[in-house]
DNA sequence: CTGTTAGCGCGTTCAA
DNA sequence: TTGAACGCGCTAACAG
């Protein structure tokens, strides 16, 4: 791009090398059968002239760019991060790059930023949690080839790589009713979250098959402010005698237990408390955080495979979905008999 | 890209609107005044076609792709993560958008990466902290327009951003020996960083200003477990009288007081630890992490403004550094007389 | 003010 | 095997 007005192009090489532009041009593709004469006089030239094919025009040629976009409410999130870094390094093994298009936390510019994105990619890798379910099918079916992360899309022509968080949750639950624990408490994520809509169910579906388990839903948020803001009814909800506490993602969990430490509430002897995503800082918070963990570059370069299917033309690949693997540490522990509480 | 072969044209809306293709072109790119009778059969023609311009085509004629790319050994790094967002956002508003270049910590294959994304750009930022400044320089001249972020370049035509770590260093000691500390430690980060390496020279310049101050360098990293392994090397340097330890980044910082709080070791009371960088999570470690605040998103920003003024054929703008801000918080306290020690 | 023409740089027929 | 010619979709001259 920018190809200062003047670079050399595939005529200076051809006229250097005596021979037509085809010639050239079959040589860099390595098409067909061409004398190694010639294959050498066009290679000498190429790289006297320190000739460079254009993105550009080979793109308008073949209608195809090498490039696929992501599309993403915040790169801030550790998720997506992990995503973009996976996807990433997994294209450039095929040669493609990967476009950011941030869409800076507005939902409503995220379907014009998906489109417009696509304009410039073969594809398009669409992140978009809180996005409408219909309006998230509508761009689907007008983007292709996309893949979806961490969105159930029933029926939809389209691969979607993701994570399970009902099961991931569910495998939590048993974790801490293992333990002894039979009420508990849910931080929440973000309200229009698909992926927390999830873990609710999850957390629904846990209570409903063991009727002494109780799970109580708490408004939560998915940052570190927002677990140490829910510090206030997570201690509410003890009160009323949960003994652990699940977190929305470890961000919230360490909020949380930064919250807690200063009101004097022992984690995990007073209240034990989980989290999700398994982010590096959980191994290292005090007391360590349980967690469940989540490959957050495997999702990415998963993602890639399906995209690299679609472009070449192949089908639409299964859903894939990651089972979180609970990794025990020492913010959960046994239930505690606790006295003087109604 | 990769217009699905017989996507609709500018020839299909001037056809279908009954004109040149030339006045669909004035139409869509407002030049020239063209007949309000026209403009508006153009724009019905567009709108029921549903016609979109292709990118490519354009990339081709005008040598521009409004795409920019940034380069980065690794996009784990929250610094590079700040200023990939903030470049992201503010590109966007000017109608361009970022590609990543992930080398994957393969600093051989930097410059290639390099030369290859700008052949697919505008513009390049390039994040090469362990570059080799020969090499950097060569390249630098090679791949203009280009930003280069957090190194120094003496005497290259290329505007720079960056933070200015030397200062830093010297206020955050400056902190410390207000409080009383005389004997610090620096943890190292990685040994080839250029960011380092103004660290470095902030901690001799700050012990050479005051002949009371003694600052001992440790071997350490850029992550959490390297300041987690970097523990025992503290302690010695405590038994060898340090108060206080600056650690080369809030993850190490982090790391480190993991480990310390595991082997008893009380900050600050014991040991006054201080990091750099201001990550979200400093304030919200036990106890909460003194840290050298860095704008990562306005980097990111001032990065593009440096890059827009580049592509619109502007001058080389001066190099900015960022002074860090202290943030003084829990971790750094004042020395406490100690007993038997040598 | 509008239409015609000529490329932008490359891949790809189709003859030779 | 090679080269000439055309077209990808669009914009910028140049006439009219």
């Amino acid at each position: 791009m920018r190809e200062r007005r003047g670079a050399v192009t595939i005529a200076d090489v051809a006229a250097r090398a005596g021979v037509s532009q085809a010639s050239v041009s079959r040589v860099l593709n390595g098409k067909r059968s061409v004398d190694p004469v010639i294959v050498r006089s066009v290679q000498s030239a190429i790289a006297a002239l320190g000739y460079a094919p254009s993105v550009a025009a080979r793109s308008l040629v073949h209608g195809r760019n090498h490039t696929v976009a992501m599309v993403v409410p915040d790169l801030e999130n550790p998720l997506f991060q992990g995503i973009l870094k996976g996807l990433s390094r997994a294209a450039a093994g095929d040669g493609y790059r990967v476009l950011v298009a941030d869409t800076a936390e507005r939902i409503e510019e995220e379907e014009a930023t998906a489109i417009e994105a696509r304009h410039r990619c073969d594809a398009l890798v669409l992140c978009a949690p809180r996005m409408p379910e219909a309006q998230l099918r509508r761009l689907v079916a007008r983007v292709a080839p996309v893949v979806v992360v961490n969105r159930q899309l029933p029926g939809a022509e389209v691969p979607i790589v993701g994570v399970d968080y009902g099961r991931g949750i569910r495998d939590l639950v048993e974790h801490l009713t293992k333990l002894g624990h039979r009420r508990l408490a849910y931080v929440s994520g973000p309200e229009a979250s698909a992926s927390n809509a999830e873990r609710r169910r999850g957390v629904e579906e846990a209570a409903a098959a063991d009727p002494d388990v109780h799970i109580e839903v708490l408004p939560g948020g998915s940052r570190l402010d927002d677990g140490y803001d829910a510090a206030r009814s997570v201690l509410d909800a003890r009160e009323r005698g949960a003994t652990a506490v699940i977190a929305f993602n470890d961000l919230v969990a360490l909020g949380l237990m930064t919250r807690l430490r200063e009101l004097g509430v022992d984690v995990p002897a007073e209240l034990a408390v989980a989290g999700f995503d398994d982010v590096p800082m959980a191994r290292f918070a005090t007391p360590r955080l349980t967690s469940m963990s989540v490959p957050r570059d495997e999702l990415g370069a998963q993602v890639w495979g399906r995209l690299r299917t679609l472009i070449a033309g192949g089908p639409v690949e299964h859903t894939v979905l990651y089972r979180p693997r609970l990794e025990v540490r020492e913010s959960t522990a046994a239930v505690v008999a606790k006295g003087g509480d109604a």
